[in-house]
DNA sequence: CTGAAAGCGCTAACAT
DNA sequence: ATGTTAGCGCTTTCAG
């Protein structure tokens, strides 16, 4: 800085000024130091303006995983609105792991981000302390059902699960199969299979079995799933997947294998992903906002006039799901 | 720092060689500052220890897109790598242009960051330019048709879309057409196609016509595109797509028309998505080292010890990949 | 509208 | 094995 300022004939402090647009400057000295700048290639240390202002442009996230697109499209929704103000993701992810989770970010608020996006509302007490011990501003996502630190962007997984067994109730299946994945390490399938064991369990309907695979989620293993509940000798009439992937593999093993769907075996999903649109059979499955979760808490982290330490208490804003009724069930 | 340092009763120089590990510490010393260190919840800043050491764990990556789980792939793999090496991505999205990756190089640059990953080989000489002052390590990945700045971790696309043309046309398809997306600005499927045409050429097969659509690639677009493609009059024998999402859409189209594939319609794809292993037929296409390219870019970026501005003349490391030879051709 | 001085929190370099 | 001094590049604060 000193150097531009030198060859613009002015002060450094001067050209601080220039290249943040504070306080007035005349258009000509504007004009003398953006040239100089130019000419001698002048990059900003961002990493001693924050430091000395207190204040970075940097968000934190921290996700499970980046081998599910729910996650990546959650990404690509706080990235767009953080991006839109100037501001960038710095991530991690934990692998579902709560200790990690705890690493991570302790590692990442070393960095003084304004703002931290974290997933879930289940954290360990060391992350929930480092986190109101440093006074940044917290964005949970992907999930509401229970107290938020601060502000939660997401929608009732519960209610989900509910919601996909009395729709799948209504249309006269009794005998449930659950297939998940993870090693049920995914707290909010947890959540939805409760929601959805709760109103089976009310309507007297029977959850045959639950079918947890060590494996992360994949269409694959959906498909390896089915093929071994469908040979085993209680067959249920209907199985409730953890997500889509796992749906429409269980699709593509009876497209496979001409099973029929709904009629021989009913099947539904969670998520709603894009490319059902494109199978030759619509899955049933509640369709979530991913995205928006995800830009919503990168818009309101990124809001430089929201309060600072929200006075506010503990609140989460519902971005609701709709029941996909497709043709599986 | 400072109050940790008092807590303990050592001076704040030895707190610091305590948090780094660095230096010849007394383990009695070491104790006492961990323990003033927790108690009192001491976070370190960074930007004041990279901005003093002029060496940041931060590498900026610099990806097209999200919303094609190609890249999230190759950032799962860069994450990964660098995690492991206690390095922390910081990143932005082009949208696959070359102004807006020149603005965000620009701004990643201003954190100082030891390393940069940019997608393909082609930006604009302002982004070289910013690059080369700054002396930041590169990586190049996807691609290596071309210069790279200084290391590309890739594969040929041209040598790609090549060897998809020699096989279909082994397999006795004479009449081809082409369908991609992104209004063509995917400068790496340009490619593919580039070699396509030219084996074609070489053979005297006809590449009946190109059908770009002006949306990101998905199945559903596939679906679309090849039922138009179908319903015309000069219906070719066979459908090269620029990705798996187009092909596999494709084969949703004819699976749900009943059309036979590939009797009446062969068709091929790009990249080799786990996916692709779930549907009922399975999908020629090209295999391609997503992760890898990613880890390997992040391990090489990560890598302290690498000599720092390299003397080594730009080179590139192929990767590879392989035709996996499926049913729809 | 512009400048001078001070200092953000840390570590390199040099003591001891 | 530990301490002292100086300064990274910027912005805050106060002057003019």
């Amino acid at each position: 800085m000193d150097d531009v300022a030198d060859r613009a004939g002015v002060s450094q402090m001067t050209v601080s000024r220039v290249m943040n647009g504070k306080g007035y400057i005349s258009k000509e000295v504007r004009s003398r130091v953006e040239t100089a700048a130019q000419e001698i290639g002048y990059v900003q240390n961002r990493l001693a303006r924050s430091l000395r202002s207190e204040q970075t442009p940097l968000i934190a996230v921290v996700l499970p995983t980046l081998g599910n697109s729910v996650f990546t499209d959650v990404l690509s929704g706080i990235t767009d609105a953080l991006t839109q103000k100037g501001f960038r993701p710095v991530f991690g992810v934990t692998e579902y792991s709560e200790d990690k989770e705890e690493a991570l970010v302790r590692d990442l608020l070393s960095w003084r981000p304004s703002g931290i996006v974290l997933a879930g509302l289940e954290h360990s007490q060391a992350t929930r302390r480092a986190i109101s011990a440093s006074s940044v501003r917290v964005a949970e996502i992907m999930d509401i059902d229970g107290t938020p630190i601060s502000v939660a962007f997401g929608m009732s997984q519960r209610a989900a699960g509910q919601e996909t067994a009395k729709y799948m109730l209504a249309n006269g299946h009794r005998r449930f199969v659950y297939a998940g994945s993870q090693d049920g390490r995914d707290l909010r399938a947890a959540k939805r299979l409760d929601g959805f064991r709760q109103v089976l369990r009310e309507a007297g309907a029977t959850l045959v079995s639950e079918h947890i695979s060590s494996e992360p989620s994949s269409m694959v293993e959906g498909r390896k799933m089915t093929s071994d509940i469908l040979s085993r000798p209680d067959r249920p009439d209907a199985i409730y997947y953890s997500n889509d992937d796992l749906a429409s593999g269980g699709i593509m093993h009876c497209l496979a294998n001409g099973i029929s769907i709904p009629d021989e075996i009913a099947v539904a999903g969670f998520n709603g992903l894009p490319f059902l649109d494109a199978l030759p059979i619509q899955l049933t499955t509640i369709v979530t906002p991913r995205y928006e979760m995800g830009h919503r808490a990168g818009q309101f982290l990124a809001d430089v006039n929201a309060t600072s330490s929200d006075a506010t208490k503990p609140h989460h804003i519902d971005l609701g799901f709709t029941l996909h009724e497709g043709e599986t069930c």
